[in-house]
DNA sequence: ACGTTATAGTTACATATGAAACCATTTGCA
DNA sequence: TGCAAATGGTTTCATATGTAACTATAACGT
């Protein structure tokens, strides 16, 4: 908790600084995760993220796996050209709009996700078992709220 | 919460996966702060942790100063070697260890200090501020659990 | 003292990332 | 219709970042 005894302008205590804690935890977990997968198939967070997506929503266009994982278009166009090349996602055109792909999982794509899904589960698992049940259900609630649409 | 009755390689819902919220909010709160002192001083997020390192322990090492940020020492080389340039960090080097650089803020230096460090607590105060006491220290309590040791 | 090993910090290289320009196609509307 | 504006997606370029190699100095063991 920020300690009102501080000034405004004393320096920052940086582990206590909210953002500061939330971005190191998030990278430490979020770099755990993505070592995993990327050591064991050459696979990126992003590139992950677009299977994990695809996984769920079979038949989507580029813009809207941009739309579900947040990263920007370039990023996935980027991710696509490597996992379309490595087999792992299959790209059609739409018919009807000659811009638009449609992209899915290919069967070896099904087969990585099968491998990833449940490591990536595992980590989220062993994060959770540190705290408990109680805790655990505080977390999603200030997340959501934390989450409610960021006002600049 | 993660919902039992999936299996275990279902494919993954992002939006309730707890690494991935992690990142999303993190990168949502770093990146808005950064944003404002980028746009206002040039000034990158890395060179920022360096300064407020300096602003709370004057004489670091660049070591010290990356221990202190968690970030890597060519991080903070190049974090440091543009601070120099600006005029915003003194180095000296240490008597009897010319390995070593002695670092701190200039005047010019604090002045930035002065105007950054109220407006990052600025943003953490309008993040906090989505939640009531109790929540608030819900997240203190979970986030010195989460971050006890990441035992890999 | 002296060579080996460790440490502080920088440089070089390879890769990742983001912004803007770009191409193709489609949409909206005069 | 036909042409300006919008959209999907890729390419280009400039910058950021991480890893490994490197330089200089210091510490250690004999």
């Amino acid at each position: 908790m920020p300690d009102e005894h501080h000034p405004d302008h004393a320096p920052l205590e940086l582990e206590h600084f909210l953002p500061y804690r939330l971005s190191i935890l998030s990278n430490a977990v979020s770099q755990a995760i993505a070592d995993d997968y990327q050591r064991r198939f050459d696979l990126s967070m992003t590139e992950w993220r677009v299977m994990a997506v695809l996984a769920r929503f079979d038949g989507l266009s580029a813009r809207e796996v941009a739309e579900r994982t947040l990263m920007d278009k370039v990023a996935v166009s980027r991710a696509l050209s490597k996992l379309v090349e490595t087999g792992w996602v299959t790209r059609a055109i739409h018919d009807g709009d000659k811009r638009r792909s449609v992209l899915g999982l290919s069967e070896a794509g099904w087969a990585i996700h099968e491998v990833v899904a449940p490591m990536a589960r595992e980590h989220e698992r062993n994060l959770l078992s540190k705290l408990d049940d109680e805790e655990r259900s505080w977390l999603v609630r200030i997340l959501d709220k934390l989450q409610a649409i960021e006002p600049k």
